[in-house]
DNA sequence: ACAAAAGTGTTCACTTTACACCCATGT
DNA sequence: ACATGGGTGTAAAGTGAACACTTTTGT
């Protein structure tokens, strides 16, 4: 007997990952699939996010890293806990009621709703239980529960926050191009960036380090390779207080 | 008999109240107090949060704007969830366990917290029922539960939220003047703002309407009166994508 | 006339934006 | 030699920050 579970409480985890050859922003989403008793229909087919009840003992922070890990073995990934959902009607959809009822769990559960990031090439699928799969951000499959406007406002809050703050190194491995940076941002907020004002503007940045290596391997002009320093990124940042509404 | 509450789960709502006279952001706060049954010895003395149950049928918003109403009569006010908190321990402390025991709600309780925007002026404390008190934001009483962290990241989030959305009107009379605004920026942030500069750049937003009116009854020189449009705001506002990291 | 707060301009430094071609490398 | 993406410079416009005195009004 494992720990034991609070029956309408849930977390679920957004979990963003970068593939950064494909250029292409990407979520973690588990298949969902029950055919009827007879096998003679299929009664639930669609994705859902990774999630799971909160235990009595534990955190919703540690929740989220619990289930989060169960999926893909990771641990220290960045988080953040950004909104909770508990619509009276969120798990009633026909294939959610099914599904409530063979998993028995309350229909009506809350769940926190975290995201992660990190990057895709850190997680192997094969032989995973769960039937994990990434899909670009763009084409999402068919969601079960309220999954999908979960899905979205996290999208949203990654939007604004990638803009202030530097957890955009989180999806990018550790020694990484400008241009890897700059084809990030455009996969996370959808639009083109000036190839030459980005690239003067990260330079520009103390805490952008140049390391004096190149690209090793590619087809073509190799890049230089830079880090991102958080040493020195929190000795420089400056709480600006700009108004700008 | 009333709705069913749902005993593990409840909303809190972080209540800032501008005092534009005072020039003070406030938050208030509901009495907390129990003595022992001789009345020998006081158990509970300290503040809460306003915060209550979610009811079975109800939304978690359609929650926070009850409890927000049954408080201070008011509805329709600006709100943002800001955060779910659920430490097991977070109702542990000796006082808050007596209370939990007498109000006969779970030990492990999660809240979803709000905070709402409004003038103190519009809430009427008179009669109240449950001996709540404005504290300005800088000068709270002991605080019961996690309602301390509670308040301490609502205030976080008003900061960062009201640097770049025009929320900052919901706190303070639809006719205001220029330096309202200042001092309330100054009161938020905690910070202090150099007029010209503010003045200058408020005065270029179209969505803030000079009235043509002056304050009355100020024993000074009376200032002009600016009232906001949402509607211009709408129509002038402009996603930008700036990068500042 | 005085007290109190309202209101007013300029300069400098820096940042943003727009824009098009050559370069270095691997194949 | 060629294809591919890497890398580069400048000018104009706009924004942010620093800074001190005069004006208007009520009492």
């Amino acid at each position: 007997m494992g720990p034991k579970e609070i029956s309408n409480i849930s977390v679920d985890c957004v979990v963003f990952g970068y593939d950064i050859k494909r250029k292409s922003l990407n979520i973690l989403l588990i298949k969902r699939y029950l055919e009827s008793e007879t096998g003679s229909s299929v009664l639930v087919d669609d994705y859902v996010l990774t999630g799971y009840h909160v235990y009595e003992h534990e955190t919703l922070d540690e929740a989220s890293s619990r289930v989060l890990n169960k999926l893909t073995g990771l641990t220290n990934l960045y988080k953040k806990q950004f909104k909770a959902f508990g619509a009276p009607d969120r798990l009633m959809g026909e294939a959610d009621q099914i599904w409530v009822k063979k998993k028995q769990f309350s229909p009506r559960t809350f769940t926190i709703a975290y995201y992660f990031l990190l990057k895709t090439e850190d997680v192997t699928l094969e032989g995973n239980a769960n039937k994990a799969k990434w899909f670009p951000i763009e084409e999402l499959p068919r969601l079960g529960f309220d999954h999908e406007k979960i899905i979205k406002e996290a999208h949203e809050d990654l939007k604004v926050k990638c803009l202030s703050e530097p957890i955009t190194f989180e999806l990018l491995p550790v020694k990484f191009t400008i241009n890897d940076v700059q084809d990030l941002y455009q996969s996370i907020l959808g639009i083109e960036i000036d190839n030459r004002n980005f690239r003067r503007k990260l330079i520009n940045k103390k805490y952008i380090i140049a390391l004096g290596e190149k690209q090793t391997g590619v087809s073509k002009k190799p890049a230089q390779l830079y880090m991102f320093s958080k040493d020195v990124y929190d000795k420089v940042f400056n709480k600006n207080y700009l108004i700008s509404i």
